[in-house]
DNA sequence: AGCACGCCGACT
DNA sequence: GTCGGCGTGCTC
């Protein structure tokens, strides 16, 4: 009888690794603990996630004893590694590598698990004092100043690392100017501050923090719909101030820390609380440290985008997801998780509240709640005098288009900036024009590595491809027929700028999109320049539908609506609705009735008439219906297999003995009939960055089918001669269709 | 994924 | 005669 440690080491391969304890022998349950095993030729940091008795499942003569124990206490804690097992389980991902994302980057590598030396930043004197208007000509200057202005105190690199890429230097022209000091503390809790009470909460609001707050020593996930305006930030805060009195920490997720400046901002000063971010702009020292501080219950309220799901938290009180519908929650490569399913998983797990909360709900979330499974909770009205925007189509069939804006929504521009408000342009396609065209012979510029357009843009001259990042130089003449005849139809925010610049040369106007913000910061000072009313116009791409706020923002213009009415993809629709409504929502906050125009050659789209009729409820509900006859998730369920390689017959091949293999073990198990699979077929852009893709659909109205399919199939895979010559992947609950 | 082992072409 | 190409097998 001889004892074995179960280790989850980093490699593809879907299983466990046993081993014999330490020679210098172990005192204490290894479970959670990092250690460093032999691995074939070479040493691996891996994870104890059991211990056991020698089963006999790999012949004993094969066990190698573990080379060093790591941690003299479990690092990830038992709830954790129970989390990391079901996941690795549920999504039939290898555990080595799950594992490995419940560690911060630093704690990866045989090293001590302990916090170091952390920098933070503060104002000078004179800092205090300086009106960051001076710096207007240096404006990551400006933004920096201006951040550390409103947060009054010091401020660490987790916090700065938002302003973007090279906030280092930025900091140090600030020091040079002597408006900036720089100090060292150890890692410690970040000085709490802010008050410890929020306003006064509206009868919905208040309501809605009853329900959540009812029972804090139970699971029940709630869906807190709330319109844009409806005040969910202040329900967030009175629940999180109810988990801190009770001594309890609180994780917050955010599909983008970048693109939620104010949500931070409105955290911090709203709670008297050890309050930290975590997200990948930052470096891997802060997250250690962060994660390190989280584990030993050291910070109350951590803000963090997907992987700060996997904080370890000493006394979990509540989870709260914002924007729970938001794609930025799946992740699209390697282990393709869901954050939000893992945090409901986990608060069931850990018996605590979860709340996903989100003006335009995924039907997933709208049919759990119709199901019982989350609980509903509506904000129906906006809060405080402000009223809903009202929406209208504007149908563009024939009219002559000025850089794709109509007469109409020109007007109602003249209008509302006439009023001395605030416009805002949504078109969801950067650069200048979408596509390069030979008028004589009708040649366009394609992307030599994809199934793709060339995008031209005019700052930067270039014909970019935004799905592999090639970029090449515009042609004199057409290449194929020599014709000197191009022409760029169609519009990008880039003309779309030019073209209210030149229409209206009296007003600031900002456009924010990839492009604009790419440097370092420069959302934070842009978003500014919109709040502070320099700028008058704003346009943008989905950058801009994010819950910013602006006052006197009365009017929103989507420019061609028509771009997400026809998707391959079954959820576009979805996308769609909810795009729509999270930009018609940034019209009007104040006392000011918004107006919202939307442009379209479809007048009679279903899709469109729902949401200016009856609102995102209920096309949700009539989307529901389409779901449930169809068959389509939340009404079954779906895997994707994916595969691509540079060579087509590669894909196929393995693809095909893919299929071979899921049918024989559909049927081994009875359960042929129950999954459905589906392909290969091409991925709707079959070539990208060079490589062909494909996918194998799978679907089954009930998970356990499809599971104990997947289950079976997955590591059976990994063994195919075929999978080495093609890189592949398994998505369980996929949400893009590639 | 790495890495080692193994069997066939162009080099000192 | 060897250095090295990547096919194939293995990792407790």
């Amino acid at each position: 009888m001889s004892l074995v440690w179960r280790v989850a080491v980093p490699s593809p391969l879907r299983r466990l690794f046993h081993y014999l304890p330490p020679k210098q022998g172990a005192t204490g349950n290894p479970v959670g603990c990092r250690v460093r095993v032999p691995f074939g030729s070479r040493q691996q940091v891996g994870v104890v996630t059991a211990t056991g008795e020698h089963d006999g499942s790999v012949p004993f003569d094969k066990l190698r004893p573990v080379t060093e124990l790591l941690d003299a206490e479990p690092l990830i804690p038992a709830d954790m590694v129970a989390l990391g097992r079901w996941a690795a389980d549920y999504y039939h991902h290898p555990p080595g590598e799950v594992f490995e994302q419940l560690l911060p980057a630093a704690l990866r590598r045989p090293v001590p698990a302990s916090a170091g030396k952390r920098r933070e930043w503060q104002l000078s004197e004179s800092g205090k004092r300086q009106d960051p208007e001076k710096l207007r000509r240096a404006p990551r200057q400006r933004a920096m100043l201006t951040l550390l202005q409103q947060a009054g105190a010091a401020v660490g690199a987790d916090e700065l690392a938002v302003l973007g890429e090279g906030w280092r230097d930025v900091a140090r022209r600030l020091e040079d100017k002597g408006l900036v000091v720089r100090r060292e503390r150890m890692a410690a809790p970040p000085m709490s501050h802010g008050q410890g009470t929020g306003v006064a909460l509206n009868p919905d609001q208040a309501a809605a923090v009853e329900e959540i707050t009812r029972d804090e020593n139970r699971f029940r996930c709630h869906l807190l719909e709330g319109v844009t305006g409806s005040g969910k930030t202040e329900v967030y805060l009175a629940c999180i101030r109810r988990a801190l009195e009770h001594g309890r920490q609180v994780l917050v997720l955010v599909p983008e820390i970048a693109l939620t400046p104010q949500l931070t901002r409105r955290f911090r000063e709203g709670l008297q609380a050890r309050v930290a971010l975590y997200h990948s702009g930052m470096g891997d020292g802060e997250r250690r440290d962060t994660w390190l501080l989280a584990r030993e219950g050291k910070l109350d309220v951590i803000i963090g985008t997907r992987s700060a799901i996997f904080l370890p938290l000493a006394r979990p009180g509540l989870f709260i997801l914002d924007e729970e519908h938001d794609s930025a929650y799946k992740q699209q490569e390697g282990w393709r998780y869901s954050a939000r399913d893992l945090a409901v998983v986990r608060a069931r797990e850990q018996a605590v509240n979860v709340v996903l909360g989100s003006a335009t709900p995924s039907l997933e979330s709208l049919r759990n709640a119709e199901s019982g499974r989350y609980h509903r909770i509506r904000l129906p009205s906006r809060a405080g005098a402000a009223r809903p925007p009202r929406l209208r189509l504007v149908d563009i069939r024939g009219e002559h288009l000025d850089a794709g804006l109509s007469g109409e929504l020109l007007r109602a521009m003249d209008r509302h900036l006439a009023a001395g408000n605030q416009a805002l342009l949504f078109l969801n396609r950067r650069g200048y024009a979408p596509v390069l065209v030979c008028h004589d012979c009708g040649w366009h510029a394609e992307c030599l590595r994809c199934d793709a357009r060339m995008t031209y843009h005019r700052g930067r001259n270039s014909l970019d491809c935004h799905h592999c990042g090639a970029s090449r130089g515009v042609p004199r003449a057409c290449p194929e027929c020599a014709g000197g005849r191009l022409t760029l139809p169609g519009q990008g925010t880039e003309r779309l700028e030019q073209a209210l610049a030149r229409r209206y040369p009296d007003y600031g106007i900002s456009r924010i999109d990839r492009d604009t913000t790419r440097r370092a910061g420069t959302l934070e000072s842009l978003l500014e320049t919109a709040r502070s009313g320099e700028a008058r116009i704003l346009v943008g791409t989905q950058m801009l539908a994010k819950g910013h706020d602006f006052p006197d923002l009365t009017l929103v213009g989507l420019i061609d609506a028509d771009q997400g009415l026809m998707s391959a993809d079954f959820r576009g629709p979805e996308r769609t609705a909810q795009l729509i409504t999270q930009v018609a929502g940034r019209a009007g906050r104040g006392e000011q009735v918004g107006e919202v125009l939307i442009q379209t050659r479809n007048p009679e789209h279903e899709l469109l008439l729902h949401l200016i009729r009856d609102g995102y409820a209920k096309f949700a509900r009539a989307a529901l219906v389409e779901r449930e006859q169809a068959a389509l998730p939340p009404y079954s369920h779906l895997a994707l297999l994916r595969a691509e390689a540079h060579r087509r017959d590669a894909v196929r091949d393995f693809l095909g003995e893919a299929l071979d293999l899921g049918r024989q073990y559909g049927e081994d198990s009875g359960v042929g009939s129950a999954v459905l699979l589906m392909g290969p077929v091409p991925a709707p852009m079959e070539r990208r960055a060079g490589r062909l893709r494909w996918q194998l659909m799978l679907q089954a109205d009930a998970r356990g089918p499809l599971h104990r399919l997947l289950a079976q199939w997955a590591p059976a895979l990994e063994t195919l001669k075929t999978a080495r010559r093609v890189r592949w992947s398994l998505d369980v609950d996929p949400i893009e269709l590639f």
